[in-house]
DNA sequence: CGCTCCTAACC
DNA sequence: AGGTTAGGAGCGA
């Protein structure tokens, strides 16, 4: 070798694990050998050995070589036992493809260099330092961070996959420092997946910057103490022996013995006809096409190679989920408690590497991903959109995940980062191409709506809607929040979300969204985030959310909660995605002319109070509203609040009220006025799509009950209470030639508990269609129904429902604004006259206790484990909440069935009505004009009989049903 | 800018 | 008193 000379080092090891994971591990030979990874070898070295004859790209090679680990023992582990000791075995569909691999390379007629007891990267190292020695230059094909300490002024990384070269500049841009000093940025910094331990709390930043002010590792360390942070000063001391452990792990070894000598690497022009045997050996018909015509030999005339496999090759694995506990296993014998237990072990136990995913810019590439969800039936998919709302968003790249840690992305919308393409032409060409959309979604059609292939999604709805907007109906589905709802809602802080998820079962924390794109000021959207990391975060969503389902769905039924999931989640998902999607209509104007009104009332009630208090003050500051009535005015003050703040609300306000003060009243007008007008009409407009429509978002695992949530907006609490408030239902409306229809269960909870708790005077009067409250009043304060004084029956209603709520003196007290001992005679009274109501929750309260959960009459569970708190207004708390979640839970899961059956229902009654909406124990439905009376008829039958089969009440549900123009009428 | 507190709308 | 979501004030980084 010498001067002008050029050798071409290729990072073999790394070459074949990218190639692995680039292509889907389908491909295999027709005698079912796997080759995806030769064939991925094979492309990526004949791209750079074509590369390497046109003089035009750069550095033309005079010597080459592709060099390999030899084995996972080196000289490191002498220094460090630990030293990548958490290195997984490689797959075994990938084992027998390396003896392929090195004959690949020797097909090229390329130098196959390997020793024992060392890494590539030695090797690497020291025929780098030997061809500079010699005056040459050096080109090191790899993207390892661990060569970067090579990088010199005639040594370049050339990353080929990226198409990126890194000289000094580029490494002293990516890690802060020059190429000299990342030994000690490694030593600081550690490496994970190697198992270099590092300085812990130290990360690429702060070791450059480290570096950059003390020079070097050793510098640092001598003079750790006189770091400023106490944390990193302590660690750097603590710590300073494993950092220098880490130097010498990962300090690269410049004087390996070598087999062959760096001239015996001199290049010489392949041999056609081995390379061309070799390639149709391996049935790689592209590649030995192209091969045969740029080296100019007949590949017909040549014929295939013979090979020799080392090891024996084996079908597709199967899913662990698929492929339960077998004997010798210790979960054995097989209940589905351990199959769980060793599912979550497992997964617990896989790491997970972004590196490993893949950016799908191509409908051959997408094509072959979606050959290999047919081929396993299952796949989990996501979607990433331009804004978090599924309605709104559009479509800006998909994920899919067919095994753990075979994941893709497949970007579709995405946009040039700073976005000036005309001053900036090549941001575009940065993007790297995408398959065009219209494109895309005629190939994902085709898996996402074929019932062989199941679809596993996080919070799946969201997925469903903004594919339902592309004309796309996904089935069948599991959805990995639904299941985690049915196996663990519980009012905790366990939440259903994936990050918490995977953190919970994967034991792995993946990208936040926020990390992705930032937030507030500086957040940017996802289509303007480069490919590349959003390739990491979608593709490890989707990755993750196969891994929790392959730990959770076993679960359902290990734990019979099956039926939960799969006849009051899952199929209620479609069902809210096209609710949400119709959308309900709201009048504008009405909106607008109530806005105006109030704001004229709220604007006369500032002056009077202003004038009132004798100053200026903001109503809307409970802080300076107590300052003024009970410090300047020094009215009475009653309540405060947690924090020891006068409390100033409505209660309180009222009951001075009474006491005859003025200024208490028009606070309390004004703070309706400001709600209605702040949170209603006022903020109701914005979420008015082109047609007048809004689409609010059903949270199908946000309540510990199992009640729906409505937010982005909430239309759940619509004002109904007041006159003014109900002005607000006016503006949602039907539009020309229908109407709204809306209808109601009555009474569901009392029914329920009536039934539950087997009171038979409550059943009786639901039977007979009586008055329950009046009932109540009857029977506790022994007075006739009829004639019966308005606040006797009041006073019986507020019991019955504090009895749902799980009843305390303090509460009814306070509802009733009686004395505490009062409200306690009362609860005694009404135990006496129905006993079963204290059964009922003693023995709530019991199985509580003892299993930490209470069920619905349909087995939907609540968790309490706070419920055995030693605190007793925690305790209290819980046993108050695992009464009322049966009954509240029993309703909502009987509305569930109902909105389930419903469309199909309305489908076979040849109705066109549509479901917009659900509050608790009402659905709202848009009704063609001549179809109303027949829609009410199915959609009583339907909310009426919703319990059955599977439940058969001892008190009827009756469903009150009306249709007008607008849903203030209707309901 | 993000969090907590207070209040209030609904079933 | 059970289950929610939302908006404004106020506070601290």
């Amino acid at each position: 070798m010498k001067k002008g000379d050029h050798l071409f080092l290729v990072d073999g090891s790394a070459y074949i694990f990218r190639a692995y994971h680039a292509l889907p591990p389908l491909t295999r030979k027709s005698d079912g050998l796997p080759v995806g990874a030769v064939s991925g070898f094979c492309n990526m070295l004949w791209k750079l050995v074509e590369e390497s004859r046109d003089t035009n790209v750069g550095a033309v090679p005079t010597h080459f070589a592709v060099i390999f680990d030899y084995s996972s023992t080196t000289f490191r582990n002498e220094l460090y036992s630990e030293y990548k000791a958490n290195r997984e075995e490689p797959p075994e569909d990938l084992r027998p493809q390396f003896g392929l691999i090195r004959d690949a390379v020797r097909a090229f007629d390329l130098p196959c260099i390997e020793k024992e007891g060392y890494e590539a990267d030695d090797l690497i190292a020291t025929y780098a330092t030997q061809a500079v020695a010699a005056g040459g230059d050096v080109t090191i094909v790899s993207s390892d961070k661990d060569l970067m300490q090579l990088v010199g002024p005639r040594v370049i990384l050339y990353d080929q996959m990226k198409d990126k070269r890194l000289g000094p500049d580029e490494v002293k841009e990516k890690f802060g420092v020059y190429p000299e000093k990342m030994i000690d940025l490694q030593a600081l910094v550690g490496d994970t997946s190697d198992n270099v331990p590092g300085i812990p709390g130290i990360g690429p930043k702060t070791a450059a910057q480290l570096l950059e002010e003390y020079g070097t590792l050793e510098e640092l360390l001598e003079r750790a103490t006189e770091i400023k942070q106490n944390k990193r000063r302590e660690n750097l001391i603590e710590f300073a022996a494993q950092a220098r452990l880490s130097k010498k792990l990962v300090t690269l070894d410049c004087e390996t013995p070598l087999d062959t000598e760096l001239d015996d690497l001199y290049i010489h022009e392949p041999d056609g006809e081995k390379l061309v045997a070799f390639l149709k050996a391996m049935e790689f018909t592209t590649l030995t096409r192209r091969v045969a015509a740029t080296l100019d030999t007949d590949a017909s005339e040549v014929e295939s190679a013979k090979l020799e496999i080392e090891d024996a090759p084996r079908g597709p694995d199967l899913d662990a989920a698929k492929n339960p506990a077998s004997p010798g296993d210790s979960v054995f014998p097989a209940t589905p408690q351990r199959l769980a237990a060793k599912l979550k072990d497992d997964a617990a136990g896989q790491a997970i590497d972004r590196s490993a995913y893949v950016t799908i810019r191509d409908i051959d590439t997408l094509n072959r991903w979606l050959d290999r969800a047919r081929d396993r039936g299952v796949m989990a998919f996501d979607t990433e959109t331009s804004e978090l709302s599924a309605y709104k968003g559009h479509l800006v790249g998909v994920s899919m995940a067919i095994t753990p840690g075979e994941a893709a992305y497949v970007p579709l919308g995405h946009v040039a980062a700073d976005a000036d393409l005309l001053t900036d032409p090549d941001s575009a060409e940065a993007l790297g191409g995408q398959i065009p959309m219209d494109e895309a979604l005629v190939a994902l059609k085709d898996v996402l709506e074929d019932k062989s292939i199941l679809k596993i999604g996080q919070n799946v709805k969201y997925d469903l809607l903004v594919m339902l907007q592309h004309g796309i109906a996904m089935t069948p589905i599991d959805d990995t929040m639904l299941i985690s709802y049915a196996l663990d809602a519980s009012s905790g802080l366990a939440g259903h979300g994936m990050d918490e998820l995977s953190e919970r079962f994967l034991g792995h924390k993946p990208i936040s969204y926020k990390e992705l794109c930032g937030s507030g000021r500086s957040a940017k959207p996802i289509a303007a985030v480069e490919i590349d990391r959003v390739t990491e975060y979608a593709s490890e969503d989707a990755d993750v959310t196969l891994r929790i389902w392959q730990v959770l769905k076993p679960r359902l039924a290990a734990e019979g909660l099956a039926h939960v999931y799969e006849r009051l989640e899952r199929p209620l998902a479609p069902v809210l995605a096209r609710m949400e999607q119709r959308g309900i209509m709201v009048d504008r104007q009405i909106l607008s002319r109530l806005s105006g009104n109030f704001a004229q009332k709220q604007a006369a009630l500032e002056d009077e109070i202003a004038k009132m208090a004798g100053e200026e003050f903001n109503p809307g500051s409970p802080k300076q509203l107590g300052e003024i009535l009970f410090g300047k005015l020094g009215l009475p003050g009653g309540k405060k609040t947690k924090s020891g703040q006068w409390s100033t609300d409505a209660r309180v306000l009222e009951d001075l009220a009474a006491e005859g003060h003025e200024l208490p009243r028009r606070v309390v007008d004004w703070r309706q006025l400001t709600k209605l007008k702040g949170t209603y009409t006022d903020t109701l407009p914005h979420h008015m799509d082109e047609n007048g429509r809004i689409h609010t978002s059903f949270s199908m695992a946000s309540t510990t009950t199992g009640r729906l949530s409505s937010s982005e907006p909430n239309l759940q609490n619509i004002p109904v209470r007041t006159e003014e408030g109900r002005a607000i239902r006016t503006a949602f409306v039907a539009p020309k030639g229908k109407k709204l229809l809306s209808a109601d269960y009555s009474q569901i909870e009392l029914r329920i508990l009536a039934h539950i708790a087997d009171i038979p005077q409550l059943k009786d009067a639901f039977q007979n269609g009586v008055d329950i409250h009046a009932m109540t009043a009857s029977e506790m304060f022994n007075v006739p129904v009829e004639g019966m004084e308005p606040s006797v029956r009041r006073r019986a209603k507020a019991i019955n429902f504090g009895i749902i709520y799980g009843i305390s003196a303090f509460g009814l007290a306070n509802q009733l604004a009686i004395p505490r001992e009062e409200a306690g005679q009362y609860i005694k009274r009404y135990f006496e006259r129905f006993p079963g109501i204290r059964d009922y929750m003693d023995k709530t309260k019991a199985f509580a206790k003892k299993h930490g959960y209470v069920e619905t009459l349909f087995g939907r569970r609540a968790h309490y484990p706070d419920i055995t708190a030693k605190n007793p207004q925690i305790r209290s708390f819980n046993e108050r909440a695992a009464i009322n979640a049966p009954i509240q839970g029993t309703a909502a899961d009987i509305i569930r069935r109902a909105m389930v059956r419903m469309e199909g229902a309305l489908a076979d009654a040849n109705l066109s009505a549509m479901m917009l909406l659900q509050v608790h124990d009402e659905l709202v439905f848009e009704v063609e004009e001549d179809e109303i009376d027949e829609t009410i008829e199915v959609v009583t039958n339907i909310m009426e009989a919703a319990a059955s089969p599977r439940v058969i009440l001892s008190v009827p549900l009756e469903v009150e049903a009306k249709a007008a123009l607008n849903w203030e009428e209707a309901h």
